[in-house]
DNA sequence: ATTAGCACTCAATGAAAGAGAGTGCTAACA
DNA sequence: TGTTAGCACTCTCTTTCATTGAGTGCTAAT
């Protein structure tokens, strides 16, 4: 791995460090100056012709300065990069976010994208697992007026679903409430994906006489368990795209805000498996087309059985240092958190 | 009010559409050839230069076509426009969005805010109002393990609220269950917002014994009736503005967007009051700085007390006859949902 | 192996010229 | 008196061309 001298990694990361900042090709001078180390500039525009050649640079026309390639990203993501963690702060200011008046899953989940998209300044992701696992705690049908009621299905983590559906015919209040403890006496602590499988000969008999409402309530147990059977995506920051040079361009813009604006896209621009603890992908090691011009670095946190992911999205010209840092350090946090909601 | 004599009116409304279109300043050879009046150009150009004078065109430089002003936008949408309503197609889709699989109003709205941006290619937004007034019909508490435990509250209209809390002490499941009968004999058909006002002495005789528990679910009720009272912005079709020529300046789209993207700020640029069963606000006569290069197209919804809004954020280039039509279908079409719903 | 020096390259900048669209005005016409 | 054709004029937009300057690659000296 270490393939290059201790000088020309030195000239690779100042000429990286310069082009994350600056945006802008960087010449031999400039490495110099920046860097000050005791050797010339005409030493370096030899190395860094070297370090063109080996591809780790390149050059946007022959009298520019050169600029780092994805290769020579990759190089220095690999083998000399070190993280940088999140400062006093910013934990600080996450401890505040994570203080507030927050009471469901999902909020935090948005909470901490800004929070990521705010230190990162680049456009954060999480995608919240879906809660198929859990077990059935407690069903209750509640009437409202007009013929219509409310189906409330409780699982042991605290999930909450519900939905409102039409009383099929005339019933009392009594037989939603007979109705509701025969379910909860038969499924309490059932798997939820069970309850379908299970055995409903219990129901039947025991409450034949209300077939049509059994399947009814059946019916919604089903709508309401693939509706939170899909896991979620939760995307900030996408505005600050807007600030990268490299978004000029409008076309191009349009292209990836679209894409982020469209969960059935975004889904489908993080890798399904991520490789180390902390994966970064840089620009053409994506696959879709859209986003060969962006670079990811993501994470996979796991909740009591289930597997969520976190991320960011930057032009290639990324501060990879803050967003793996950063990324890792949210990871244990969800983590954290997790263990105690 | 139609100070404008025919003629003039028709080169006035010419020249919208025209520039509406194009976003270009017209001359008077164009006029002439789209709407094929049988005057000459040289006419025409006579009549802008009155039109001009009165303040209804203005030249971006001497040598230019003309555009018309906010004032002339002003007189057309007052004296001349008529609506244009959805087309067949149009409601067709709406249909369908209508028929698919949703359960909760705020899906409704983000639907239809969709469905807005879609059809007018601006951004839609739809304010859904807080549900203070409604009344309360059932109050369940369920024992998680951990002791945690669960509080839902059922309104009448079947809006559910839920949040996760702490019990304070080592209590037992019946213990919960008869809070819960106690609460629920007590407020059975209040109006949420009398409860914390009404006699809690009831509550005090029955369950004193449990106080510490009592309070902790009014704090409960408390905080869940808080979070549901402030009304919601769904915004759509965002990017719609990246089609605009206006915003090919990127720091007037970060300043537009960033707008948006704030839920509080948003809430800002909404005016409070609607004085039309259609209002249309272009330009300068928005309030808020930022917007005064944008036009807002409103209207307001009732259900059943409650008054939310919906409207479309356009260019002042806009189309304002279909948006304007859009809007008031569209609302009459919430109103009809809200009813069956 | 390193460095200074220098010719060379190429994008970016800005001035100048030309093209094109549209106006305003004047004079003729109905 | 209202309308129209004609024409000079204005102003932007585009193209062209020269200039500038940053940065390189090569060569020769250290």
């Amino acid at each position: 791995m270490g393939l290059l001298n201790e000088r020309k990694k030195n000239i690779l990361e100042s000429i990286i460090k310069d082009y994350v900042e600056t945006a802008e090709p960087v010449g031999s001078r400039a490495v110099v100056r920046r860097h000050d180390l005791k050797i010339s500039a005409a030493t370096v525009r030899n190395e860094m012709a070297d370090l063109e050649e080996m591809g780790y640079l390149e050059q946007p026309h022959a009298s520019a300065g050169r600029i780092p390639s994805e290769m020579g990203f990759r190089y220095y993501v690999d083998c000399m990069m070190e993280r940088e963690s999140l400062t006093d702060e910013e934990i600080e200011i996450l401890q505040k976010i994570l203080m507030s008046n927050i009471h469901e899953w999902d909020d935090f989940a948005v909470k901490i994208g800004e929070f990521i998209a705010q230190v990162t300044n680049y456009v954060s992701f999480i995608i919240v697992p879906s809660a198929k696992l859990t077990e059935f705690k407690y069903l209750q049908i509640i009437p409202l007026k007009e013929g219509k009621a409310v189906m409330l299905l409780v699982t042991d983590t605290g999930l909450i679903m519900h939905r409102k559906f039409e009383i099929p015919e005339l019933i009392k209040v009594r037989d939603l409430e007979r109705i509701s403890k025969v379910f909860n006496r038969v499924f309490q602590d059932k798997q939820l994906k069970e309850i379908r499988r299970s055995d409903l000969q219990i129901l039947r008999d025991d409450l034949k006489y209300r077939k049509k409402l059994i399947e009814k309530v059946l019916e919604v147990i089903d709508s309401v368990c693939e509706d939170s059977g899909s896991e979620k995506v939760v995307i900030s920051g996408m505005l600050n795209i807007l600030n990268e040079p490299e978004f000029k361009d409008l076309e191009k813009l349009k292209r990836v805000l679209t894409l982020l604006k469209e969960d059935a896209l975004l889904k489908n621009i993080i890798p399904e498996e991520i490789e180390e603890d902390v994966s970064i992908k840089i620009g053409r090691e994506n696959k879709i087309e859209d986003i060969k011009e962006m670079s990811l670095v993501l994470a996979e946190y796991r909740t009591s059985g289930e597997t969520g992911k976190l991320g960011v999205m930057g032009p290639i010209r990324m501060e990879y240092w803050k967003a793996a840092g950063t990324v890792e350090s949210v990871r244990s946090i969800i983590e954290d958190i997790w263990r105690i909601f």
